[in-house]
DNA sequence: ATGAAAGCGCTAACAT
DNA sequence: ATGTTAGCGCTTTCAT
């Protein structure tokens, strides 16, 4: 791989200049032209580590989620992405398995490697940043917020929970609520609105009904399960994410109650569904939107922005089912 | 970010000693200690700019698929993961959003980066590897073949696409075939076992079935609309990969043709479904094992094989739909 | 086994 | 506007 130096003396100036050509400083347009001809006769692309290591901070951000494989993520990670590269920043997708051990590693890879920022769905509420924070990193805190003062982009979980609820109870008595881990709060604070919901509507909420479980497709398979099972059985569900959704969903097929049998309203949208919309009210989160807002609130940052931080909340929209039981 | 002489001055020894403790070589047990702790009070981690300057190469793989929104990529990306940490290496995601100039964007960061290695889904059959491979570095081609003399990882595509279709021969006599882009080996390959099942069952294939688009949900819709509104119908269809049967199905049901009742059949896995398995039969592709070949191949080049290239072609496992029309 | 010192490729003072 | 030069933090010869 050629370097400045070969470049200079090819084009018969001085590494700086060729440097400097390279980063958009004053040079004269003759040595410009004959700059970028050598350049592009040697093949030269600036080198990373050493432009990095000069300059202590790379033009990448790393963005930390907690499961790849959930479309829910990868659409905010395009949201990202498109942002970032957009302003000339690659994204690293570091996928921290919901482990606050991966996640620590890979914030420290962050650090070790200068990135200007990371953008992180935490994966416990007890996550700690003081390490990277006192680096100076700019950290923006996507779909959960941290006990930390950094900005954040978080959408009205409290709202979902509870949209998601008042459609069911127009058509159903026991609506169970099927939840993610209790220590996160985008799961804690939907549970919530469903118990807001039942509330607002003068009942009393079934608490055998709530349940916690993970964000995942067999949390959701296991909790509807044990719903079934019980003497009295739901008549209608929210689940606390897309993948607990799919989960349930897939139970209740098996056991003959497709919806609107049971009824079933999901926070997220069912990826790849392909049931039909009018079975199922879907409660659409602005993942995409969370990951411009999120990546734009970093670059804000890394150029420089001191404000006092920021917590964006975000709306979400109601696709009502309109087949009922 | 406290630094090597940090360090050094702190156990009260030179930074060669700390570099050595840092990297394995043989260094007396007590300056170890002492070493240990000097890093841990000052919470060190080595600089990796700096390191991957002065080796010329970082533990970095990059991994560059065409759609990162597709969980059959993830779950390629998750077996990839998995190996390379096994083994110290970190993965970046780059998302080459099947552009070939995107991906050419993403490889040449890899270069500038000094990566030890690239795994690479790519997005045409053109794409040029010229210059990375002048660089030495190994690329290893997962998914889809590459014109280059280089490691690669693929599946039987031609018998996924027979096996498909041979399952929908017993029980449908028209069946369509809806393929991903035309100048995508995996697309062609399949739609040839397709071809290759009606021969071996006597019939002629029926070529006005025979349809490629995208490899993504819009392109299964579409053209299962285009399919439906033909004077003649198909009465079953194979999806080329997993999200244009996500498509179709989508189409299928809008129309209240949910199979069984007409027959589909998906190569690679539904993601997702909340259908019943009896209802519809997939080709199970092997997308984690996949991805953990090729991260296999790929250290194993890093680390000096110089075996000529290898291509490894993985089986796959059909799960036949068992309710018919 | 350990230390001294050079240098990876770049950028940013500083000098001209 | 351009060149000279120091140094980012690390690894790795070369001495000892």
């Amino acid at each position: 791989m050629a370097t400045i130096y070969d470049v200079a003396k090819l084009a018969g100036v001085s590494p700086a200049t060729v440097s400097r050509v390279f980063n958009g400083t004053s040079v004269s347009a003759d040595k410009v032209t004959a700059v970028r001809a050598a350049a592009k006769e040697l093949n030269f692309t600036p080198n990373r580590a050493a432009r990095t290591l000069r300059r202590q901070s790379s033009e990448v951000i790393a963005l930390v989620i907690p499961d790849i494989e959930n479309p829910y993520f990868t659409e905010m990670a395009r949201g990202v992405e498109d942002v970032a590269s957009e302003a000339g920043y690659s994204v690293v997708l570091c996928n921290s398995d919901a482990q606050v051990e991966k996640e620590l590693t890979y914030l420290r890879i962050a650090m070790a490697e200068n990135m200007s920022g990371v953008i992180l769905a935490a994966a416990s509420d007890s996550t700690n940043l003081d390490e990277i924070l006192a680096t100076g990193r700019p950290v923006v805190a996507v779909d959960r917020s941290t006990g930390h003062d950094i900005d954040g982009v978080v959408m009205a979980n409290r709202d979902a929970g509870r949209q998601a609820t008042e459609h069911l109870l127009k058509s159903y008595r026991r609506v169970a609520y099927i939840g993610g881990p209790e220590h996160i709060e985008t799961a804690t604070d939907r549970a919530e609105g469903w118990l807001l919901a039942h509330r607002a509507a003068g009942l009393e909420a079934p608490l055998d009904l709530l349940r916690y479980s993970s964000f995942r497709v067999d949390g959701g398979r296991s909790v509807m399960e044990e719903l079934l099972a019980l003497p009295e059985p739901p008549d209608a569900v929210v689940a606390g994410n897309n993948l607990i959704g799919v989960g349930a969903i897939q139970v209740l097929t098996e056991h003959s109650l497709t919806p609107p049998e049971l009824g079933v309203a999901v926070i997220g949208s069912l990826p790849f569904t392909t049931l039909s919309p009018s079975a199922v009210t879907v409660v659409r989160l602005p993942a995409r939107h969370m990951g411009v807002m999120a990546a734009r609130m970093l670059l804000a940052r890394i150029r420089g922005d001191k404000q006092p931080a920021r917590t964006v909340v975000l709306r979400n929209e109601v696709q009502a089912a309109s087949a009922v039981r």
